[in-house]
RNA sequence: GUGGCCAUAGCUCAGGUGGUUAGAGCGCCAGGUUGUGGUCCUGGAGGUCGGGGGUUCGAGUCCCCUUGGCCACCCCA
């Protein structure tokens, strides 16, 4: 049987496909904010000297699994997969390693300081808050061991926070030590568990042996009675390390960065040494109201490759700030419009001419399409936000004039020359 | 991964105990106003009732499976 195109023959409807699991589209006017929060971020930490870096989206696995074997992360929501060649890769689950593997592979001059705007990947069940890929504004800084440089970042981050209206979020900070420390107390932060074994929940019995520390994030009823009176790290903090830790605590009481200790923030990762901290949110009711963390990781670097190489840095979850501004009633979407929109009942050649004509000026314009009636696009015109219409018809054609129509202000509209009508536009926007 | 709730138009939602062509508001399109938006009036388009199977004379409604969403646990941004 020939083919047909016969009208009347119906094709079968395709499928309609839907965004994966725990993805989501961002679109206008919502996605104007994410514009605006990400410029926000550059500008803000562009200003404190870091610059932008651009990671690849996947790294072999082995770049991950340095964020160690008893992390959650590295465990059970690792998005990875073989490519064909057969190479083990990951999609990144968080900003830091693949960074500071981009810092092993290139050594830049220290010391290094960069932010990012990038998706990560993590393999969970979605969630309030908790996305498969969802975006973190982040930032490390490589290569000197200061502890000003752990105040500059955390007051940083606070201070965005801030300057996005957000005003009921809560800094917790806590201390690993040193590598040394962080060691020391885990073997007694385990003869301490191993002895109490039987009072804990019995999810986090198992923890106990390989990973003891995740213990002590636990919610478990059980389990946080147990932590409430275990050994805490910062009793058991080297001299430098209490040094450091006295520093930074002394820098934010400087700048005036209200912050609490919390000994039992051992955070998710397990390259954390000395400082770490979390911004959680009071307005987010959610389970997961964390908006930002981080913290040191002297011997990352190390562990990728590189020179012993101390660094810090933080990851803050978008749709989480995001959520929490909601809640604040803060950093709602601006309003996306242009200055000027063109209107023509001429078959269109002067919408497509005078549009480019200003666009190639400089001036914001949109215009209509598909030759419709004056008053679907003066409809349209309005949508748009344009402050002035510029309308063509067979009158003005043929009097070489443009009608310069107010659409806000109560001047109304007059003809305009047309070679004038963008020094007339220049001198009104 | 475990559990709970949910899925009807682009959006927000109505649709007792199963019963003729599935509705509303908003949005969109058109007309009223043959060259004027934002207010108003009138009309229209738009739905495989998430998907598949079953029960029934008959399923948006009941049952099973499945996919997805939301929420909690777990964990984290």
């Amino acid at each position: 049987m020939p083919a047909t195109d016969d009208a009347t023959v119906e094709p079968a409807r395709a499928q309609a496909f839907k965004a994966p699991i725990g993805t989501h589209d961002v679109l206008p006017p919502e996605s104007a904010r994410w514009e605006t929060l990400v410029a926000a971020f550059a500008t803000h930490f562009g200003r404190a000297g870091y610059g932008l870096v651009q990671q690849p989206m996947f790294e072999e696995i082995g770049v991950f699994r340095r964020m160690g074997e008893g992390t959650d992360v590295v465990r059970k929501e690792m998005y990875d997969f073989l490519d064909k060649g057969d190479r083990h890769l990951a999609l990144r689950p968080e900003g830091t390693a693949s960074v500071v593997r981009a810092f092993v592979e290139h050594r830049p001059t220290l010391p290094w300081k960069v932010w990012y705007a990038a998706p990560s990947f993590r393999y969970e069940k979605p969630q309030a808050g908790r996305y498969r890929q969802h975006h973190q504004l982040g930032v490390e800084a490589l290569g000197t061991a200061d502890p000003d440089l752990d105040v500059e970042v955390i007051r940083l981050l606070g201070d965005f926070y801030a300057s996005l209206g957000l005003r009921r979020v809560d800094l917790a900070v806590n201390s690993m030590g040193t590598p040394e420390d962080r060691r020391a107390y885990v073997d007694t932060l385990r003869s301490f568990l191993v002895g109490r074994i039987r009072d804990l929940a019995p999810e986090d019995q198992e923890k106990v042996e390989a990973f003891p520390m995740r213990v002590l994030d636990s919610k478990r009823a059980a389990t946080r009675a147990v932590v409430a009176d275990a050994p805490s790290i910062v009793e058991h903090l080297s001299a430098g390390a209490a040094a450091h830790f006295d520093r930074v605590q002394a820098g934010l009481r400087a700048l005036g960065v209200a912050f609490r200790i919390e000994p039992r923030l051992v955070r998710g990762l397990d390259y954390y040494t000395h400082t770490t901290f979390e911004f959680q949110s009071e307005a987010l009711d959610a389970a997961q109201n964390t908006i930002g963390g981080g913290g040191r990781y002297d011997g990352l670097v190390e562990q990728l490759g590189g020179p012993p190489t101390p660094g810090i840095g933080f990851g803050s979850g978008i749709e989480r700030v995001l959520l929490t501004c909601d809640a604040e009633g803060v950093f709602g979407a601006p309003q996306r419009r242009v200055d000027v929109f063109v209107v023509d009942l001429v078959g269109g050649d002067a919408a497509r001419d005078l549009t480019a004509l200003l666009q190639r000026s400089g001036v914001s314009v949109d215009r209509a399409w598909d030759g419709r009636s004056l008053k679907a696009q003066m409809k349209a015109a309005d949508r748009s936000g344009a402050a002035w219409a510029l309308i063509v018809g067979e009158d003005e054609q043929v009097a070489g004039v443009v009608t310069v129509r107010d659409l806000r202000g109560g001047t109304g509209q007059h003809p305009v020359a047309r070679d004038e009508v963008l020094a007339h536009l220049r001198a009104r926007i």
